[in-house]
DNA sequence: TTGTACGCGTTATCAA
DNA sequence: TTGATAACGCGTACAA
């Protein structure tokens, strides 16, 4: 592990000059330049970032927190992320929150510790730690989900007005009874999607509510399923609130011989790339998931160059894409 | 951004006994701790975690380098490998080499000067950036796919094998026409799932072959499946390497109304949580991407703690899934 | 243009 | 048990 001086003593030159020539800011000797370009070369030299930015305060990468790396979702949003940071320079740092609180506020004390630039963040819940960034003075952006109090950049999605467009496309097609299949109370897409349906089925006059929540995993589309199914007047369509849960509900329609599209209308959020593959092709509701980590990016970009801008929130819209399992089968 | 010298001055003690007290390492007046405990809690202070690991000369971050996060075969290892290392104390740093050379130097760059503790990687190729990594010590284990020259730790799944089995278990089902979609050459998966398909095709006296290489994305599928199927003798069974691969083939041959199971008998690689959601089921040759995660990170703890240990190759077992997709129909 | 010397925030050594 | 102090490796005033 060769240092700076290493590389110095190699070259005969200073290691303020070594640093100089290496990082191109003043002007250095060409000869010397290449000396030390050289010496470090064969020396194998790679600076040391830890004392680099201990020096400088500051790092050159962002930390990305997101609820769930086996999401789709999530994994878009990251790798819209990625492009844009890369090309300013930075990297990306990416945690996997699960969607739990605890384990959320140790990613974001490592955070502070380790001093990153900026985080992105899709907060699990009312998220305490995240005053602490705020405190700090290290700049966050929040995706997919709102930050309690205002003066946060957000990049959202009117997952409300999703949900209830897609709650009113399942009403066109001629379902009546429709159900709800959403995440916990507290998760503020489970919530959004929750309202929406019921907004969708207020203006219908459409009553009762057949809602259930779990989980935003396959296990809780599964159970939520199971119980609607097995309550006495059983939804004829369900809209889903995540993609992970619709596998689970597939699942359990599938073991109760139930044909989306025919015995029961389906509606699920995010167009993952197997919708349009299972039969009959899958309804969904589209986030712009990419957009979405590219556009935080953008956001958290700029107020680390300029701390002192007003906070964005950008809201970006979904789109049905209406597949077969929404259709209704004439009678 | 208050500092350790903030809180001593606050509890009225030296730097020193800030460090002691907030580490619990030496032993030190509970009086004091509590007193420094408070200081540091109305200070809000957050240890500089690049301060500390330039002293320590070491980082407590494991770089995970995938190629790609979109695909659920890594995000299931990256959960392996998180959930140990959690349970270590080490925090992971995921990062995403997309398949390509560059980005996979780069980041080797960024892990070799934030100077991480270990990395993972599945190696893009021949992958020269590795060397940096053994020259300076930086315990490395490759995952998925083998690091050239020994010495090296990994996990991997006999892959050869696996595909070899898939391929006769289509024979088995009366295909005789099988073709093989597999990725890039000089991807180690991708050459190895080639040659289990022509050892399995030379053991049972099948000719010619049917090989079509693309990019290990859906769009590489897509491609290749079409190429196949508009050859003069177009195969009657596909092994599929991927299943990002496997989505474009699915789709090519939705689209020449082809139905699996049916008209051609597909086995692709990877138990997606969809794989048997589609219609028919999809058989799957099953990787466990979570144990080798989980054992990767095993490895790489073992490594850290034991510089000198002999190096270990671990390969695991697939498992072929048999679903409808591979059944023959009734002729 | 180059070199000397200090400080970034910690932890570890050594005395007290 | 505690405190003063020297590193860790780098960037950058300041002086030459």
């Amino acid at each position: 592990m060769p240092t700076i001086s290493d590389v110095a003593r190699k070259a005969g030159v200073s290691t303020a000059t070594v640093s100089r020539a290496l990082n191109g800011k003043s002007s250095v000797d060409p000869v010397l330049v290449s000396r030390v370009r050289i010496a470090a070369e064969e020396l194998g030299y790679h600076p040391n970032a830890l004392a680099r930015n201990l020096r400088r305060q500051e790092t050159a990468v962002l930390a990305l927190i997101i609820s769930d790396v086996e999401n789709p979702f999530f994994t878009s949003i990251a790798r819209g992320v990625e492009d844009v940071a890369q090309t300013a320079g930075y990297s990306v740092v990416l945690c996997n929150s699960d969607e739990n609180a605890d384990k959320e506020r140790r990613y974001i004390d490592v955070a502070l510790q380790e001093r990153v630039a900026g985080v992105i963040l899709s907060p699990t819940g009312l998220s305490s730690g995240i005053e602490r960034l705020r405190q700090r003075g290290t700049p966050v952006v929040a995706v997919d989900r709102p930050l309690a109090g205002h003066g946060t950049d957000q990049v959202l999605v009117d997952t409300r007005l999703a949900a209830r467009e897609a709650t009113e496309h399942l009403i066109a097609a001629g379902y009546r009874r429709i159900g709800c299949v959403t995440g916990p109370s507290g998760i503020r897409t489970a919530d959004d999607r929750l309202a929406g349906y019921r907004d969708a089925l207020s203006a219908a006059g459409l009553a009762p509510r057949r809602e259930r929540r779990a989980a935003y995993r396959a296990a809780g589309g599964r159970e939520a399923a199971r119980k609607l199914l097995d309550a006495p007047h059983p939804p004829d369509a369900l809209l889903v609130a995540n993609s992970a849960m619709a596998i689970g509900v597939l699942e359990e329609l599938a073991a109760a011989k139930l044909r989306p599209g025919r015995d029961v209308g389906v509606v699920a959020f995010d167009d993952v790339p197997w919708a349009s593959l299972i039969d009959p092709p899958q309804t969904v509701v589209a986030q712009p998931a990419y957009e979405i980590g590219a556009e935080a990016a953008r956001l958290l970009l700029a107020r680390i160059a300029d701390p002192a801008r007003p906070p964005e929130a950008r809201t970006l819209a979904a789109r049905l894409v209406e597949r077969g399992s929404s259709r209704r089968a004439p009678v």
